[in-house]
RNA sequence: GGUCCGUUAGCUCAGCUGGAUAGAGCGCUGCCCUCCGAAGGCAGAGGCCACACGUUCGAAUCGUGUACGGACCGCCA
């Protein structure tokens, strides 16, 4: 049940009424007509665009077509006032029952707040995808959360989702890191190694060598590199996956899909790809322009093969060989990409981090070619994460050892903390995250305002169950009554919104509006269990009286549903008690 | 030089498909605990949405430009 959509269709089909009783001029487009919550209450509960987006296209006053849309509206039973207001606004008041109705669906039905608005269109959400050469630090979380969030919403919202991470194991990257390994290896033997520019000298490392010499002993010792490069390669590749597997697992994370660059390699797939673009002509060999800005003596021209994508929105054209006749690394990307769309996804979504902004356009150009722009890709970039502490930044660095690991993170504020409050904030705005603020229990820290939400329901739930009032959901919808109070009423109407902010937040692909709906939901809860301090009328539990408790307590139940159904998609854990 | 993102209350941020007096939290002022957890709530003061132009009956929202801030910008992945 999604109010705003079922008065929307009363609206519309009001309208077509309209058109044929001759009110309204045939050929109207109605996709403009909106019903939402107005902006002040005091309006009514919804209100309807309709006679204002209308007026121009029918050449007819607002107010007219308002007046009689009005009539027609009112003649609903949900509805129990029509008026017209402001420039021809028209504001709907709705039957008290409507309300009462919103959490009997919420109570009775599983699923309140999904949405078939995807349709069970297949979308591929690729996210972290950091390269396999050691933990994931604090800048993966955020793109993990954001990535998780997203795909789980676009399932709530109806879509069938692939969650997908490409392992860059093709590159020179991975060559270092397995130099590296063999360092840590040739300490397994007990040999002294030096670890220099150019290799990475993490302990992580350590195990991993161990590992290998209990893999392959004495094999590789003072062999040279060609003898044993492929190999650990392979080896060190799996090692960091497993971290990083294990890494993603901690906090809640689980991949579909683990797509390997290097699968890429050797078989033709990048050639094939790159064979689809070259018989739309998009391939050439050709010097590219030196960047503005660049000092002339740092550019020499050279001629590469470059990708035609300024066919498809980009700037420049881009490399897809070097000049040594190698790839570069958007070639296998393109290749991935081409993959997916083969693999006959709908809509693509990546989500990088900032530092890839400048791929935006090519990797959307590659994507247009290779599906004859049948296939959008969405591109979402996570800007950075600020740390603190007690209120001061906190400087990372690799070099200085003060470099922070997803595991650092969780271990330090646990998964839920860490998911919630990455998510409170639009992914392409920079995050503050103060170590101590987000362990703060007080209405500053969102986190524990929901979460302190859900206790005080669980505990009012509790003392029913201690009184002998049942609050199994079947009973508390039988105790529903119509007669709800206008403060009750504010929190139902709140559950109302909760499908359409799924929509919103699923046609964005915004996860962060879903906490802050859960902030003011949770705001309303607050305020309610407030006013019973004032007014025992609304205390959820009336001393002896099973049902009018029980009607009151299917509210907060209904509430504590749709906050529970909320944090699923953030990937939250609901607290029934604080500690 | 270019691209992308941002600019909303003292601070940190929401704001949908353009619409009626622009919303929250913190901070500030004043209230509310013999009572389901006050780890909370209520009320007040405080922004005309960086600036300009444009589109529109109507712009914080769309477009263009300027200023300021951030990220990025050839064969590094």
């Amino acid at each position: 049940m999604n109010i705003f959509a079922d008065i929307r269709v009363l609206v519309i089909s009001s309208l077509e009424e309209m058109t044929r009783t001759g009110v309204l001029p045939e050929g109207l487009d109605f996709a403009n007509v909106a019903v939402e919550p107005p902006r002040d209450a005091a309006h009514g509960d919804l209100a309807t665009n309709a006679a204002m987006v209308l007026a121009k296209p029918a050449k007819m006053k607002p107010r007219d077509i308002a007046d009689a849309l009005a009539g027609l509206l009112a003649a609903d039973d949900r509805v129990e006032l029509a008026e017209v207001a402001g420039p021809g606004f028209l504001n709907l008041r709705l039957n008290a029952q409507v309300w009462t109705q919103v959490v009997d669906a919420v109570l009775s039905n599983a699923s309140f707040g999904q949405s078939n608005m995807g349709a069970g269109k297949k979308v591929n959400v690729e996210y972290v995808s950091a390269n396999p050469t050691g933990p994931l630090h604090v800048g993966h979380t955020r793109g993990a959360v954001f990535g998780d969030a997203l795909a789980s919403l676009l399932d709530y919202a109806g879509y069938d989702v692939t969650r997908e991470y490409y392992i860059n194991d093709g590159g020179a990257q991975v060559d270092v890191l397995a130099r590296s390994v063999y360092l840590r290896y040739l300490e397994a033997h007990g040999q002294e190694v030096a670890f220099e520019d150019g290799t990475y000298p993490g302990d992580y490392l350590i195990d991993v060598g161990e590992a290998l010499k209990a893999k392959v002993g004495d094999e590789y010792l003072g062999k040279e590199e060609a003898h044993w490069l492929a190999d650990i390669r392979v080896f060190a590749t799996e090692a960091m996956m497993d971290l990083i597997r294990s890494d993603l697992a901690a906090l809640g994370i689980e991949m579909d899909v683990f797509f390997s660059e290097k699968s890429l390699y050797g078989t033709g797939r990048i050639e094939g790809a790159l064979a689809q673009l070259d018989d739309q002509g998009l391939i050439y060999e050709g010097v590219l322009e030196p960047p503005k800005g660049k000092k002339p003596e740092d550019w020499e021209p050279r001629e590469q093969t470059l990708f035609k994508s300024t066919d498809h929105g980009d700037d420049v054209d881009r490399p897809v060989k070097k000049s040594d006749g190698s790839w570069t690394y958007f070639a296998p990307d393109i290749a991935y990409h081409f993959d997916k769309v083969e693999r006959g996804f709908d809509e693509l979504i990546d989500v990088f981090g900032a530092d890839h902004g400048g791929y935006v356009k090519r990797m959307k150009a590659a994507v247009s070619a290779l599906s004859a722009g049948k296939v959008p890709l969405d591109i979402k970039l996570t800007q950075l994460v600020k740390l603190f502490k007690n209120g001061e930044p906190f400087k990372m660095s690799k070099r200085a050892g003060t470099f922070v690991t997803l595991r650092d993170v969780v271990e330090q504020v646990g998964p839920d903390v860490t998911r919630f409050v990455m998510l409170t904030r639009k992914n392409d705005a920079p995050l503050d995250f103060d170590f101590d603020k987000v362990l703060e229990q007080s209405k500053d820290n969102p986190v524990f305002y929901v979460q302190y939400a859900c206790a005080r329901i669980n505990s009012v739930l509790r003392k029913a169950d201690e009184q002998g009032i049942a609050v199994d959901d079947a009973t508390l919808r039988a105790a529903l009554g119509t007669d709800l109070h206008e403060a009750e009423v504010a929190v139902a109407k709140k559950l109302s919104e909760w499908p359409r902010q799924v929509e919103i937040a699923a046609r964005t692909n915004e996860p962060h509006r879903i906490a802050f709906y859960l902030y003011d939901l949770a705001a309303d809860l607050h305020a309610l269990w407030n006013r019973g301090n004032d007014d025992l009328a609304l205390r959820f539990i009336q001393d002896g009286d099973a049902a009018t408790s029980q009607a009151k307590i299917a509210l907060i139940r209904a509430v504590f549903i749709v906050i529970s159904a909320g944090l699923g998609i953030l990937g939250v854990t609901p607290a029934k008690e604080m500690r």
